[in-house]
DNA sequence: ACACGATATCTGTTAGAACAGAGAAATTGC
DNA sequence: GCAATTTCTCTGTTCTAACAGATATCGTGT
């Protein structure tokens, strides 16, 4: 029956490499994203709340818009407020009014939000390490290059951003 | 002094490549399940439980134990239960107690879940090469070869499996 | 047969994410 | 100056995911 051996074929390979590629990036995405979240949870921090202190140090100064920080995430979120609330309870950010515009919200460090990324800099360090550092230069050039190339489809590109 | 905040955003950017690559990756990677998910959900189905009737459907026979099931899945998730509650109450799978081991529960698709993954097939294929169509067959199979060496790491490998 | 541990699944609870609609503030055009 | 539109954020609701503990079944050894 041509029809078992058809879904078999299925089974063990691929029908289109588009696919393959798809499953492929999705799945190691998924073990980058675990392993971060076992480490910074003992920190009593998610990985989205990582990644919101982190925009916000980043830019620095006078703080960031809430919804600059939506999009600049590494998991887009229209959520951000819920987010924030956390982080304030938490006491590692605050949120301030924008004087010239008081509409927009802006979010700061904390003293502790800033001691929290400076106590696990080297530890993310050291797990971005653990993680791929087996890899060539070559490699990871090659990986970056072909990431930012795919997300280069119409189909991938965000309708208002990059 | 635009030389120190160079530096900084530089440094909080990417101080590693590794950290540069794990970015792009789960970047990527997040686009690409937006899309899926935007595709599946005027069908009335999610991510995993269209996954999930991939599996049942790839397997096919008896049908597949539901913790096979949760290590097999592209998101794995050790919360099996409800997702196949979903897809009974949806009517596109069944539960099976299997005779010769009343412990596991088989799941097996009805017709109407057959007849759904029929109708969602071309769909999904030209979603594949939508997003990712673009790139040559040589790059396609760079991605898969590094994606699978990426997660050759220590710190990536699954306890269980793989 | 019975106790024991292992395996596979389910349930209850809690926390988190998604979506739509509402509210406040600024910008534009008249 | 005022109404209309747009922008940005928040709230309410609903659904989904995650974790831990409970239940049922099997295999093994005595």
């Amino acid at each position: 029956m041509p029809k078992l051996a058809e879904e078999l074929r299925k089974r063990h390979q691929f029908a289109l490499p588009e696919q393959e590629a798809t499953l492929n990036i999705v799945r190691t995405a998924m073990r980058l994203i675990e392993v971060a979240e076992r480490l910074l949870k003992p920190h009593g921090i998610s990985g989205p709340l990582y990644n919101i202190l982190r925009i916000v140090r980043g830019v620095g100064g006078e703080g960031v818009p809430s919804g600059e920080i939506g999009v600049q995430m590494v998991t887009p979120t229209p959520d951000v407020t819920r987010l924030v609330d956390r982080l304030e309870r938490l006491g590692l950010a605050t949120r301030h009014r924008k004087e010239c515009d008081r509409r927009v919200v802006l979010v700061r460090l904390t003293a502790k939000g800033r001691r929290l990324l400076t106590k696990l800099d080297p530890l993310i360090e050291q797990m971005h390490r653990d993680s791929l550092g087996h890899l060539s230069p070559g490699e990871l050039n090659a990986i970056n290059e072909l990431m930012v190339r795919a997300r280069d489809a119409p189909a991938l590109r965000k309708p208002t951003n990059e």
